[in-house]
DNA sequence: CTTGACCTATGTGCTACCTATAGGTTTTAC
DNA sequence: GTAAAACCTATAGGTAGCACATAGGTCAAG
């Protein structure tokens, strides 16, 4: 099957398969009669991986190791829990920053919420980001 | 004062510095002489003040355009206050996300816990991501 | 035989820098 | 006085994961 084909199987689009594909992800044969990709079964088997592995947070040189982990002949499945455990943690670190942030955002409009629009006197920039010291 | 004091002023990055430099945030004479970036106090306020921006999440884009407001007179403090409103849900939307995509990995991890690896067949490349179906 | 849907490769854009290259300048130390 | 260390410059390419634009070739239907 062609690319398009491919890319409905898996609900993304063409571009993408291509993107996959020039990473060396997908293996594609060429039409000998206009050059255009060809893909098969596994093709599509490892588009569907890709997608799941890229759900649970994979990174594609990530998923590009998995493969070749398989492809030499190896269990990839220490490999992929071991990827994941370490993953859990650095979410989480992402999760408490995003939150921290978070309160960062509603606290400055807190804040601001009496305070006047500073008409720009040559001084100061925006007294609403220049006052506001940081909440640690 | 050349890049690297000013970096040093505000803890980052003489290559920070310059980045900004380029991208018109900061505005730096040269040197005659040599040809070296020269920064002022103004420099240094607006270095601190794209690094206050940053950290409540705004992009250097968006800072050019309070920069932009300030610089041609009005006050940029609406369009900040106005900027900082839209960005709260798109945070907790992120942070929503990662939350999910965190439930996924310890869900999946828990599943994977009584699982063999999988010596790879040439159907499957790896079972514990293959036979997980996606927990929703 | 033309139209439209499909394919190709290549290159650019997005974010916020970091790193590398290759070279010129200034300061410090001996 | 000079040589090494520390500093500066510009340019280009890398990072993640595609999306989109360009310019063109291919193919099925009407």
């Amino acid at each position: 099957m062609r690319v398009s084909e491919l890319a409905k199987k898996a609900s993304v689009t063409a571009e993408t398969v291509r993107h996959y594909t020039r990473l060396g992800l997908i293996n594609a044969e060429r039409d000998p009669n206009n050059g255009y990709q060809l893909y098969d079964k596994v093709g599509l088997q490892r588009l569907h991986f890709i997608r799941q592995a890229s759900e649970l947070g994979f990174s594609l040189k990530q998923i590009e190791e998995i493969f070749q982990q398989s492809d030499s002949g190896d269990s990839p499945c220490p490999l992929v829990r071991d990827l994941l455990q370490k993953k859990v943690p650095e979410t989480k670190f992402k999760i408490a920053q995003l939150q921290a942030h978070l309160v960062k955002m509603e606290d400055a409009l807190a804040v601001w919420e009496g305070m006047p629009n500073g008409a720009p006197d040559g001084h100061s920039i925006c007294c609403l980001i220049e006052e506001w010291e940081g909440t640690k």
